[in-house]
DNA sequence: ATCGGGACCTGCTTGC
DNA sequence: TGCAAGCAGGTCCCGA
């Protein structure tokens, strides 16, 4: 479900309601999500005060006096402020008991995680991580250098979150319309008028959808309860043959990497396949 | 090192 | 109506 907006706007919403609040306990339902939550996880989190919610790449981070728990949402994971206690359904995995409610999570397919660390900077799932799309690190200077060389289509680039964090599906297909970049290019063709461009694009499709409460085509809703809005804004992802809104050409969809790619044909020229 | 594909899991939609 | 196949916002791991 979630790409780096839906999580921005998560980790906004709940970041007030725990922020120097007491951990009184830990519930964990199930432990088979992505991978084994730790019995360390619920021991070490419980009678911690929570110092500030953060976020790395598609992490949240629950940095607290101990160490920071990682919960990563995965395809269908979500995250809810309960103010009043409701019976857990049976995709409620974890829960946190604070004094003023309950944190919980919910997660039909379980590829999310719940994961402890002491050490954030040297966690393997931190360690590898690339760059953040919305900060200074990320240019058409260093897109282009990481680029060099490399065949593979741009499209299944920008998911690789070695290289910039925080694109998934919906929003790699967006920022490549939005850059006028066929979503095949081979990586290493592009030019470095291109690689800035796609910089921008990239920043600017983030931007507003964090601003617009994220996307929500089934069931992301931030960690009030509210949904995101920015699907209205969506311009290629999910418009297989419908009209272009800029030229009127209907929207193409094509397979790769077995995922969905969607591009308009006219606006992205394929002059570098 | 880079790539392509399969794997993990559940639920909903589509087509015969 | 029923059932199988295909699809979904992520990412790790394997073999070539």
């Amino acid at each position: 479900m979630p790409e780096l907006p839906e999580v921005e706007v998560t980790r906004q919403a709940i970041a007030p309601v725990l922020t120097n609040k007491v951990i009184k306990k830990v519930t964990v339902r199930r432990t088979d999500l992505r991978w084994p939550v730790s019995e360390e996880l619920a021991a070490k989190l419980t009678g911690v005060q929570i110092k500030s919610v953060g976020r790395r790449a598609k992490y949240l981070l629950l940095n607290n006096t101990r160490g920071t728990a990682l919960v990563h949402l995965g395809m269908t994971g979500s995250l809810r402020w309960l103010k009043e206690y409701t019976e857990p359904t049976s995709h409620d995995h974890v829960e946190l008991e604070l004094a003023s409610g309950w944190l919980r999570y919910t997660d039909i397919r379980r590829f999310g995680a719940w994961l402890w660390t002491d050490n954030l900077k040297q966690h393997p799932r931190i360690r590898e991580l690339g760059v953040e799309p919305l900060g200074d690190e990320l240019t058409g200077a260093y897109l282009q250098a990481r680029l060099i060389n490399r065949t593979q289509a741009i499209k299944l680039m920008l998911l690789k979150q070695s290289l910039i964090v925080g694109l998934g599906n919906i929003y790699a297909s967006e920022a490549l319309f939005r850059a006028g970049i066929h979503p095949e290019s081979p990586s290493g063709d592009l030019s470095r008028r291109m690689c800035d461009k796609l910089v921008v694009a990239i920043k600017t499709v983030l931007t507003e959808a964090i601003a617009q409460g994220g996307t929500t085509i089934k069931n992301f809703s931030s960690g009030q309860g509210e949904i995101g809005h920015f699907q209205v804004n969506l311009q290629v992802y999910g418009r297989e043959k419908q009209p272009c809104y800029v030229c009127n050409t209907p929207i193409e969809h094509i397979k790769q990497g077995q995922r969905s790619t969607f591009f308009c044909p006219n606006c992205q020229p394929s002059d570098l396949i």
